[in-house]
DNA sequence: GCTTGATGGTTTAATAAAGCAACCACATTC
DNA sequence: GAATGTGGTTGCTTTATTAAACCATCAAGC
């Protein structure tokens, strides 16, 4: 399960997902998303070991994705919370979320959906577009080196 | 590493993690966007062992992401290719690098620009819009059930 | 203020997956 | 037809995940 160097990785995407790469870290943030705070509603909707989910949680935080505080209800105990860092991740969660529903389910066999609150109505699905506005699709994109 | 129900999972989300959310094959379908597209290519460009390079190209093609075809170069090897669904993976790549870019990377650091190729200008940044166009933050979402 | 039960973990042992190295069949090159 | 490169597979070791037991703290009842 080990990639590389965990730090030093030049291409984004590779270092994202050493961040966020692992069977359990997105569904977490999901989770985050949703509005659950406290280690048990993590252990109880995702249904994963205590001790892994304790580990995810020490590197979602130590990233800057999660940031414990102090319960909102009260209590002594302590809550995760998403950072802005974290926020951040919800177009790669909804990003991932359109692939799944165009992709890998069945007519009518999605039963949730993601909409906006004011309308109603659900999201655009996203689109890659230029600085000017065109779409784009794979074709029309290039890297290039920025130390030239 | 093993998440419960491979196939029965109705989180849009948790299965496509299923699919591509493991340590390498968001990097294949990467460089398989990339260009690449023998199974040395990949495996010298990720530096993974052969073994689990052979699994998860497996899995891609036998989930539709990636389909086998005779070498373009008339050699009798085989080539991996992305499918139409592979290539829908673009939006969720891109949103993996913009996160990364923005939040993993020093002022400086970053060394490689995805850029549109008519323009040369970087890509816009992702957004997500409603319907009629206003730009969703996470509070503005909801998810709701189809079957009331 | 003592017991009971939930919360939020850590530790330990078993298992599953990833990594490594060797090997092999087939194709191509010489 | 010997050598080399490609595309794997097999078996073994190492690492990660899991499940289960255990534990400290907190909150509630009495």
């Amino acid at each position: 399960m080990k990639r590389k160097s965990l730090d030093r990785e030049k291409c984004p995407i590779a270092r994202t997902l050493d961040v966020i790469g692992d069977w359990w870290s997105l569904l977490i943030v999901r989770d985050a998303f949703l509005g659950k705070r406290r280690f048990g509603e993590f252990q109880k909707s995702l249904g994963l070991a205590k001790n892994i989910l304790s580990r995810r949680l020490r590197k979602l935080v130590s990233h800057g994705v999660l940031e414990v505080g102090a319960a909102s209800d009260g209590s002594a105990y302590q809550e995760y919370v998403l950072t802005e860092k974290g926020r951040r991740l919800l177009i790669v969660l909804v990003a991932l979320r359109q692939w799944g529903e165009t992709c890998l389910f069945e007519e009518g066999e999605l039963d949730l959906l993601l909409v906006d609150q004011k309308s109603g109505q659900p999201v655009k699905p996203l689109e890659l577009r230029s600085k000017d506005g065109r779409i784009l699709g794979p074709d029309d994109l290039r890297t290039v080196g920025t130390s030239d």
